[in-house]
DNA sequence: CCTTTTAAATTGGTTAGCCAGTTTTAACAG
DNA sequence: CTGTTAAAACTGGCTAACCAATTTAAAAGG
């Protein structure tokens, strides 16, 4: 188990490792937007390590925007210069895996801009998505039956009614974790799911009517109930 | 040129194409979480693609939580139902590359709140690499310099100070795609940045003192002379 | 029939080599 | 010396073979 640990962490080191020797090499060749990089061959040469290695790391770089990868041609600086670019690669290297805490924070901020750009935006067809997924989340605690996906899914509804991207994206990578966590502290009771079902018929109208700051604080109270009970059992276990 | 967009779209299509089809295979197998997928190569092949191929869209799944593969065993479905898999592998497959707007809408959101955390929870540390960020802004704005760069490492950290990892990523992850925007759009003239300087300033004296509200206000502030400037520009362009 | 042991098959991951464009170099004509 | 052309070298992506760990099957022992 410990030996397991320590190769997932090694093959996270490496990487760090690759991307810090490839800003090092940034800052010594005095590389600028839009200079090619050394090819991939060279520089896993140079580092010592595997081709497949360098691809990784050039990739997670490619995914934060600072390099890019062009077929049959090379790799080329993002139109970024070198002090954001180092600045930018430092915090990279130092981002720690986001806690249940920062989840929360995050969902909570996003679902209160989320519902209130739904309330302005929602066209009939999201408004008769959320209803299909609000009866299922309905008719699920009504039978007594779990209802965690049928709840995330009325959640990701509102999100894709915001008609912003870039949010529901987020809404997307940071939700399946949450729902894990809840799932481990076993949140998300029965007499939790029976109140659920007022407040998402509440968060439901707002938007219907097109009001975003009802929209708002539905949502708000509806975070209050759950997330109050959420960190008792945090606190007690 | 034409041709490359093409082949962009088509590699798009074809992740999609396979991302839909282990969609199908799990809801024809009624698979629940813990289950194990096909291998690799059994799916590559019942798909008619390679094997690349299905790891890149395996690889997809994971980074959204739907999927876990473990080495030499098997790749699994997440802790997530049938019903939400379902929901959410719809929501991937359907989203669509962030526009301006709604990036800058997302910005705006997040900094009004790492700007609140960075005031309530920033270190002595925090404080001094945003007093450092904010010199090196002045001093390049100061001599006509541009400062897009130091302008972004500034908001970078506070993002940081606000410790909450989530929110610290996302900033990264969006920002440059934003700066490369304004760069288009040629935002940030001299004049403006000048401004800038007074700006960032009293955001900074306010996570100084440690006053959330304060903090909020400034950044808001900051925000409706850059973007209405920047709206400006979108129209007449 | 059940438990233990062992060997064969299967797995995701890795590696070396191949491919089709791109880029650079060199050859050559004017 | 310059502009044009062709060919050689280089590039990121892709393919297939390989690897070590795991899982399954079967064989052996009780």
């Amino acid at each position: 188990m410990k030996l397991e640990i320590l190769a997932k962490t090694d093959g996270r080191n490496l990487q760090k490792t690759i991307i810090s020797k490839i800003r090092d090499h940034i800052n010594l060749k005095n590389l600028e937007p839009g200079d090619k990089l050394p090819s991939e061959r060279m520089l896993s040469e140079k580092f010592g390590v595997t081709r497949s290695n360098v691809r990784d790391a050039i990739q997670k770089l490619e995914f934060y925007g600072l390099l890019e990868s062009k077929p049959q041609s090379g790799t080329f600086v993002a139109n970024i210069g070198v002090i954001a670019m180092n600045g930018m690669i430092d915090d990279i290297l130092r981002l720690e895996e986001p806690g249940f805490k920062s989840l929360v924070e995050t969902r909570i901020l996003l679902e209160l801009k989320t519902v209130r750009l739904a309330a302005l935006r929602r066209t009939d067809e999201d408004l008769k998505t959320m209803k299909e997924a609000l009866e299922a989340y309905n008719q699920k605690v009504i039978a007594g039956e779990d209802a965690v996906q049928e709840d995330l899914l009325f959640h990701l509804a509102i999100a894709k009614a915001s008609r912003n991207s870039t949010m529901n994206n987020f809404m997307l990578l940071i939700t399946p974790k949450i729902i894990t966590n809840f799932e481990k502290y076993h949140v998300c009771d029965k007499n939790l799911a029976n109140q659920g079902i007022e407040e998402h018929i509440a968060i439901y109208e707002a938007i219907k009517s097109q009001d975003p700051k009802l929209a708002k604080q539905k949502m708000k109270d509806h975070f209050n109930v759950l997330y109050q009970y959420c960190y008792n059992i945090k606190k007690s276990s």
